[in-house]
Order: C-alpha cells, then sequence, then structure tokens
DNA sequence: CCCTGATTCGC
DNA sequence: GCGAATCAGG
C-alpha cells in the first residue's frame, strides 16, 4: 500500500509510548521505529505528556535536560553522617582560626567529599572526578605529605621500583 | 564534537 | 498535530 505518511499510527505510538518508558533514549527509538526523525520523536513525546520520564534503565542518559530543578527539587536533602571517630591531627595540626574539630564526621570508608577534607587527610582522589560519588581518601596523611601511608607508597614509589613491573603484551 | 531532551514556530 | 531548527546542557 502506498503509505507515504508514516505518521503517528496506533501502533507506532504505543511502540513509542513503550521504548520511552522503557528508557530509551529519542534518537534510539527514532531509529527503532523508523521514518521517523529524533526530533519528531521528542514532539509527539511532549505533545503525548510523556516528558520527564524516570527510568533509564540501559547506558541511555537523560543528559542535557532543560533545568526543571527549582528551588525546592535543589534543596540538599539533610543527611546524617554517622559520627566516627575523626582521624588524629598530626603533630601540627590546626594551630588557630578553626573551630574545635572534635567530630569530624566521616564516612566509615574513611573517604571523604571535598567539604570534608581537612589538612591532615590523604588527598588521594577516588573515583570520577566529574561524578557526584568522587571522594578523597580521607586516611591520615603523613605529616608533610598529602597522602595516607598506603597512598604515599603508590605515589612516591622510586623508579627503580616501578620499571620491573613493566609486562610483555601486544608485542608480536 | 559527541550526545541528551526542550522549546519554538511555520506548516 | 507535526517536526526541523534551534536551544541548553552533559
Amino acid at each position: 500500500m502506498t503509505d507515504a505518511g508514516p505518521s503517528w499510527t496506533k501502533e507506532r505510538v504505543e511502540l513509542l509510548k513503550r521504548l520511552w518508558s522503557d528508557g530509551r533514549s529519542a534518537s534510539q527509538i527514532a531509529a527503532e521505529i523508523g521514518g521517523v526523525s529524533r526530533n519528531a520523536v521528542i514532539g509527539k513525546v511532549h505533545r503525548l505528556g510523556l516528558a520527564g520520564r524516570v527510568a533509564k534503565g540501559n547506558g541511555t542518559a537523560p543528559a542535557g535536560s532543560r533545568r526543571p530543578r527549582t528551588e525546592a527539587e535543589t534543596l540538599l536533602p539533610v543527611v546524617e553522617v554517622p559520627s566516627v571517630i575523626a582521624p588524629e591531627p598530626p603533630a601540627l595540626a590546626v594551630v588557630q582560626a578553626t573551630p574545635p574539630v572534635a567530630t569530624v564526621a566521616l564516612p566509615e570508608s574513611a573517604r571523604v567529599t571535598i567539604m570534608e577534607l581537612r589538612d591532615f587527610m590523604c588527598r588521594w582522589p577516588m573515583g570520577d572526578p566529574s561524578t557526584p560519588d568522587f571522594r578523597f581518601c580521607g586516611d591520615r596523611a603523613i605529616t608533610g605529605l598529602p597522602y595516607c601511608a598506603h597512598h604515599s607508597r603508590i605515589a612516591y614509589q622510586p623508579a627503580a621500583e616501578r620499571k620491573r613491573d613493566r609486562k610483555v603484551i601486544g608485542f608480536r
């Protein structure tokens, strides 16, 4: 049949709904449905009032959404940090200004956010700096060094020690 | 530069 | 209602 105009038939709309709620991106859906552009998909999604989905199971990230974040939504939830014993500051620790840092809230993993990081804490980065779960090691740093004993060994390993770690791979 | 969704506006 | 063009952002 000469169906030059694909348009949004019942089937296509349902497929669209299914895929969209399934978390597929507009471009993926467009490719799957065929005959429509991602803009067409997005446009339809809005007309159907489906915008602002929640799911994003697969590698589809809802990147670059407008900015639906209202002030209320943006308010940080007050998180109760289980107060763990703070690492003991080195000899010449905080001498002034800083109010009595009696209790420094630390995650059990001993990892800290940049806000929780103190002078005497290990600054070894852990995780992806571009993600919210980025942390610093936070263990007690060796006095005079930015890292704890463990990470200092990694950071300052002598050249002689490093070279033997070489592996013979990808060589043919 | 790749990608994402959101919005606009002529059709 | 439709969707290309454009916008805004990761």
